[in-house]
DNA sequence: GATGAATGAGACTTCATTCAT
DNA sequence: AATGAATGAAGTCTCATTCAT
């Protein structure tokens, strides 16, 4: 019965088991950032995580799956936040420049899974984490088309912008962290606002004059 | 005397030896691009360049060697069409833009490098592919510094703005790499052109009337 | 507190350790012996000792630090058995006497190691093997000067004779080896004896009568 | 008909396929004695005597037959010098005498050969260099065996007193070319004089008395 | 259920031998 | 006949995964 373990519906061994996972996915996301996936063992990550390889394969399927579940849990918390850092009635610029700030701060406290979202091999996994990326400038491109729709952007494709956009914000994140000047994380919405932003904003008063 | 072979004086022995590197690092460049570096085999590179892996030894020390040797090629071929396209003599902007044609054209031939080039583990080899981008960013930030110091662009932290500019590149080029859609490599110039540079042009009279 | 396993501090898994490098260094010194070093593989040691090839490694770093083990341990023995066999305070020709006795004992229970000493590349791990059988001569040579010191054997250079001395016993096991009768081992320390020494002793009262 | 190169029957191509085997057991007795056997390869064996990998082949058919035919060129020299040291006729004491001599000027000119004759693996080529050692025994067994018939030694086991003699030689040898003393090689005939074969000598006079 | 020792497939590399030139 | 580039079998070592304890 596990009686009065059942909180929410989850056993004792089943939060067990879900702290177990957390920890290997912390032990995980810094060495597979700092040393890359290939070059870490296993075993490396049992002895990062303080448990036996055992227990690693008792969570999960394999390396592989490793990977996969940090891939999910740091990109859905980057998208949670994203979410939560707006309301879906705030005008679109404003719910991307929320969604920017999450993302940043989510890197901020997670330099090592900035590495893994940047360079890890494409092809790894089938292209997971290029899925994920991909997902993240779909979301901006569909922020950016809702802007133009509502006369708050020029016209042009979205998602010829939003990959500039987004590109630009991944290297910029990038040369800050090369320069371990993690501080600067935080210029990024508005250097992105000023470069790319403000001059496409269709502007009223000089549309009115025309 | 080497008789007739002596073409640049280079014997028949050395110009097979050329070709025999060359094959290697055509199958090589697939590979690593589509597979990565760690899960390509020796064996794979043999096959692929149809011959036998001790051939791979004897033109290349290993397997570190041959991605070295690739990187060199296609990063040296890549600065070498940049260097060519332009004159040192031209307008700063001028010779980011032909730098700028003269790379995409070389990704869109080569386009299993794009994929080396942007997603190779950072770790590797002492991040040497690292060191490369970095060093295309700094020419771009050469030049648009150059631009802003001539009273051409507005001024602005060169770094950031070139950091923008190279990742907006690099995220456009895989957008339209993702959708099989080569012929719009064209269009990156002028995208970036319109998007980044034109917005930041100094407009002399328009700034005296202020 | 590692439970009950704790006997002479050593813990079980400890135990299960050597008890593997034991069985190891078993079948390496049948192989290396009958096969050479060089000819024996990894695979043929991990067979012979009825285990994998990881297992091997989880034991000896490598290939070379099986072989300096199983010097160190086989030398080691007969070191100790030598030590054992004699006591510091008695005359240096019963000394070496004994000392023989324990070698040849040695060798007679590891035929094998037999061929190890006398036969493997003189080059290999930087002569560690020839070091040994150096130190070998130079325990006889020791023991001899202090023999002829103490006027108990006729003066000569005493590294010639234990060379000589030595290089005698050597041979004189290989034959009986060679004929597979071990058995003859024993007569050896009575044929040096017989042979060598006793010519050698200084007789007082002979040599005054003269 | 190769007319006028039949000198002795030999052909001219006859004659330079020796001239070459001649260079490849030069080359090959210098790098086996120093490096071992196994550690030396057919490449560097062919740059050593400034030919092609592939004349190798044509004169030998393999690594092991240039090993075989090393030991079968350098034992055959020495036995034959041994042969041309001595009478049949003489005392066999004074056979074995200068056959010794004759054998320390062989190694004395050919020191890599002493390495490879006293280290190379007991195993290798089914143990071709042990016999040629054992051949060596027994012909000082048989004149030993010889000089005690003729009363000229005392009565023993006459392949025990050979293997003490032979196997104090090598170490001697061994000894003085460790010190890179080669010139000692000289005296190595009387020491053993001295110190095996005169105690044994039998003293008809002394006997007489008894 | 947890442990971590054991497994063994597979990676990189070397080199004796072959064979096209 | 000579060359030396090419071959590929075999060696050492690693590590993801399994399983007896």
């Amino acid at each position: 019965m596990q009686s009065e373990s059942a909180e929410n519906g989850v056993s004792r061994r089943e939060r067990e088991r879900r702290r177990c996972r957390e920890l290997i996915l912390s032990a995980a996301v810094e060495l597979f950032g700092r040393r890359g996936y290939q070059k870490t063992s296993m075993k490396e990550i049992a002895d990062r995580a303080d448990m036996s390889v055992g227990k690693l394969y008792s969570c999960f399927a394999g390396k592989e799956e490793i990977y996969r579940a940090l891939l999910e849990k740091y990109m859905g918390e980057m998208h949670r936040r994203g979410d939560a850092a707006c309301l879906p009635g705030d005008p679109p610029l404003d719910q991307l420049r929320c969604r920017i700030v999450a993302a940043i701060e989510h890197f901020k406290e997670h330099l090592d899974f900035l590495m893994i979202y940047h360079n890890e091999s494409p092809m790894l996994l089938e292209g997971t984490i290029r899925r994920e990326i991909e997902h993240n400038r779909q979301t901006a491109e569909s922020l950016l088309a809702r802007a133009m729709e509502r006369g708050e952007l020029r016209r042009m494709d979205p998602s010829i912008l939003s990959a500039v956009f987004v590109g630009g914000i991944h290297d910029l994140l990038h040369l800050f962290a090369d320069r371990r000047d993690v501080g600067k994380f935080e210029d990024v919405p508005e250097i992105m606002d000023r470069l790319i932003i403000e001059p496409l904003r269709a502007r009223p008063a000089l549309e009115r004059k025309e």
